[in-house]
DNA sequence: TCGCGTGATGTTTACGCAAACATGACGCAC
DNA sequence: GTGCGTCATGTTTGCGTAAACATCACGCGA
């Protein structure tokens, strides 16, 4: 900085103003430093006007895998809203969800350069007792229902479920068979309970879970044993990969989706609608989940406020060709188009 | 870290050296210094140490998009291997692949806080003139053929796409047609080279290609159209996603997989293995990339030395149910099972 | 003509940390 | 007992920037 001034002729202070686009400065003045630090190749040192603003401009996102299509989508939607906002996106990837990698990612970002944290996981790591966030640093947490002591911003995964599993109700299906996600996740918990909240109202006994991991293989080892169950002619799948799994059971032994078995996915991927048959499926809006995560984490630096409480984007019932009324039953008036071969 | 100092008896230089883990402190003032620190909430400001230091034990990361499984999985695999080096990730995602926006993004990337950048990026971008990175800061290529001026790590996209064609070919099929990604991508017009090549060396007259854009969607109409070509019997789709279309164009087609048609696909996405048939695809290992990219990346800012140059990960060919030697031809002596009703 | 306001620019200082160097205590060899 | 090396710790300094304050030139009204 000390050069351009020099080269410019004037003092650094001025290159300062000029740098950070502050007013009273005389265009021609301006000029003059632009053109120095263009020929100087000068850029500012951000680590310096970090220590003498007091802040980074930077936001941590910590997670466990971008494998999921929610997750980098999510982190995909954070990373350019941030950058609208002149925010850069700091990742933390945790590789195994123990507790204590946890703590030490946590560790590392409180030592990290960072305004503010999206913690994108399981609610009941973050209860481990002695995982504590770096104290005044504004959280925002996804994937979680954390709503009474942080700000949350999810997708209405219950909603969605229940739109699910209504829709196969409405078909005149008897009962709704359920795929699971992993014991462990909140996730594939609010998507179950719904499950069966629904099937309770309107009076129908919830037959037993098959239990998955996310996995599309999963899915498949859960479809072969539903398969085999003559009277099995709905299944609502937590994710659309353990779908996909379903269908190859249900294809491999036989029944024919819609015909015989209606199947209804979650989270709308993009390849859902190109599977066999197309999926039926509840869409989640990870882009407004992350726009959103930005937004109430940005409100928090900026007010110095926090607000607990969880924010709900809604998702959306895709129907596609994977779900048809039951063969043996008749179906109500209004249904959806049977495509019986 | 003057109250820390203070609290502890010290000076704020004992401090430095217990949080830094340098030598030469007594054993019971390290204790006494980490209990103030305790105490206090004292967390080191890393802006200041990087200030200090001159580094900041980041590594920025470009790139267009994390929906590809490839990019998410990249980034993944960059972000544990930095990790394990103490180094974090910062994110600058592209939204539109235009000159400026990349332009926009290295410009921000220069103010940035980094040591090092990884461009996930097609070159063609980076041809563009006037496209200069931040000089002076060590660069890593991912995806692209400018090994003559960066040092470039890449999957071998010739060799895996050899291996596919040359299976083909090996069952007994005449020739094979090719379904490419976008026109601009530098992976796909590898791949669609080596496809080529395969045919040419084998004396086999190359069918004019079909061209997608990634997704399955675009699958589904090259692979429509494949379908009313009675004599395509054998198909190299440029990604899994695109196959996934392809298998659900052939199948509503009528035409059999793989008895009437065989498909074969590049990436081997988790879900392929489920798809109907589980395709037969060529893995890409991109947690190999992820970790070249690191070390090569940290190899230039420890050694201050730039060896441009391409780092080939080695593809496999991972052969599944949807490959198997056309019905009307005989098999050649030890082929794959040909599982034709 | 003088004083004072305004706007452009310069000077000083501190942000928090960690190298580099300084100090001081102790022990051991001669 | 003197000298010197070793180890633990303290003091000084500066990293690059920008806020706060200081200065200076100029113009305009009384």
């Amino acid at each position: 900085m000390a050069d351009v001034a020099r080269l410019a002729g004037v003092s650094s202070q001025t290159v300062s103003r000029v740098s950070t686009g502050h007013p009273g400065v005389l265009e021609s003045t301006r000029r003059e430093v632009l053109n120095a630090m263009q020929q100087l190749g000068y850029r500012p040192n951000s680590a310096a006007r970090a220590l003498k603003r007091g802040e980074f401009r930077t936001i941590g996102v910590i997670l466990f895998t971008l494998a999921t299509t929610g997750n980098s989508r999510t982190v995909e939607a954070i990373a350019a809203h941030a950058a609208r906002e002149g925010y850069a996106i700091t990742l933390i990837p945790v590789a195994v969800p123990t507790q204590d990698e946890v703590l030490g990612a946590f560790t590392r970002l409180g030592e990290l350069a960072v305004d503010g944290i999206i913690v994108i996981m399981e609610v009941h790591l973050l209860d481990a007792a002695d995982l504590r966030l770096p104290p005044g640093v504004p959280v925002v947490v996804v994937d979680s229902d954390a709503g009474d002591r942080y700000p949350v911003v999810d997708t209405d995964q219950a909603d969605g479920a229940r739109q699910a599993v209504r829709h196969l109700l409405e078909l005149g299906h008897r009962t709704v068979w359920h795929v699971t996600g992993p014991d462990e996740s909140f996730s594939s918990a609010r998507r179950a309970q719904a499950w069966r909240a629904v099937l309770d109202e309107a009076g129908r006994a919830a037959p037993p879970c098959e239990h998955g991991d996310w996995s599309a293989g999963s899915g498949y080892r859960a479809g072969l044993r539903l398969a085999g169950l003559a009277d099995c002619t709905a299944i609502f799948v937590a994710n659309d990969q353990m779908a996909l799994g379903v269908l190859r059971a249900l294809h491999e032994a036989g029944r024919r989706v819609p015909e015989d078995v209606s199947v209804v996915g979650f989270d709308d991927i993009p390849d859902a609608g190109s599977y066999m048959p197309p999926l039926t499926t509840v869409r989640q809006d990870w882009a407004e989940v992350g726009r959103r995560c930005v937004q109430g984490l940005l409100e928090q630096i900026n007010r110095h406020t926090v607000e607990p409480g969880t924010v709900l984007v809604p998702t959306t019932l895709i129907p596609r060709a994977s779900t048809a009324p039951p063969a043996s039953t008749a179906p109500p008036a209004g249904s959806a188009p049977g495509t019986s071969s």
